[in-house]
DNA sequence: ATTTTCAAT
């Protein structure tokens, strides 16, 4: 019981869409995988990750900006996707390829060097779809930084990148926190800050939309 | 007005 209370303190503060996160020095993934079977997918996993800094001995050797990548939530994912996703890589029998739907919710957005791995990572898997939600954008106040173009990099290989809402706050509340024992109840500012962080996140994905266009305005011989 | 960030001590 004290470890559900645990959970949900935990849920409450890293999830928690604030301006200023002090002291948010982890981030969590929640996750959902489901299995499409033609028009309605079936669930398949769910659970949560946390970035883990298990490898004290190599922690010493690797660098920062190497070391991060490596034990992010998001790349944990990936490693465990084999066995999340059974046949991911297979070939099944009519030849076509099982196809996999993953939703992550995520208390930080990706670094830019998970973003890019991320990136070239499903660009090889089209037959596995990922749609992110983020609580907060990670480094993405200046204008030029790499998260940003990170997370456009995300786009243009097909990722549905979305901020958390309340009614994501609420799924996530019942699927991976409290189910249905106590009912999620939203923090001052929740909407508020959700807002602006939405309005934040279109202005830095717009750029992707004006090369999209102009990708489709060559095409077009325009 | 200003504050922080997948830590490092």
């Amino acid at each position: 019981r004290s470890c559900k209370l645990k959970l949900i303190r935990k849920f409450i503060f890293h999830y928690k869409n604030v301006r200023w996160a002090r002291g948010r020095h982890e981030t969590y993934l929640c996750f959902v995988v489901k299995r499409r079977t033609g028009p309605d997918s079936l669930s398949f996993d769910f659970g949560h990750l946390r970035n883990r800094s298990g490898c004290h001995v190599e922690r010493k050797k690797l660098t920062h900006s190497l070391l991060l990548p490596i034990l992010s939530p998001s790349l944990l994912f990936l490693r465990h996707l084999g066995a999340l996703c059974p046949g991911l890589w297979g070939s099944s029998v009519d030849g076509a390829r099982l196809c996999y739907s993953v939703t992550w919710f995520c208390s930080w957005s990706p670094c830019s060097k998970c973003a890019q791995q991320l990136a070239h990572f499903l660009l090889q898997t089209p037959n596995l779809r990922l749609r992110i939600f983020v609580s907060r954008l990670y480094f993405c106040d200046e204008e030029d930084s790499q998260e940003r173009e990170g997370l456009r990099q995300l786009k243009r290989a097909g990722v549905q990148i979305s901020v958390m809402t309340y009614k994501d706050y609420f799924y996530c509340w019942q699927t991976f926190v409290a189910r249905r024992k106590r009912s999620f109840k939203a923090w001052d500012d929740l909407h508020q800050n959700s807002v602006r962080l939405v309005r934040k996140l279109n202005r830095i994905l717009q750029p992707c939309e004006t090369e999209d266009l102009r990708d489709g305005f060559t095409l077009l011989g325009l």
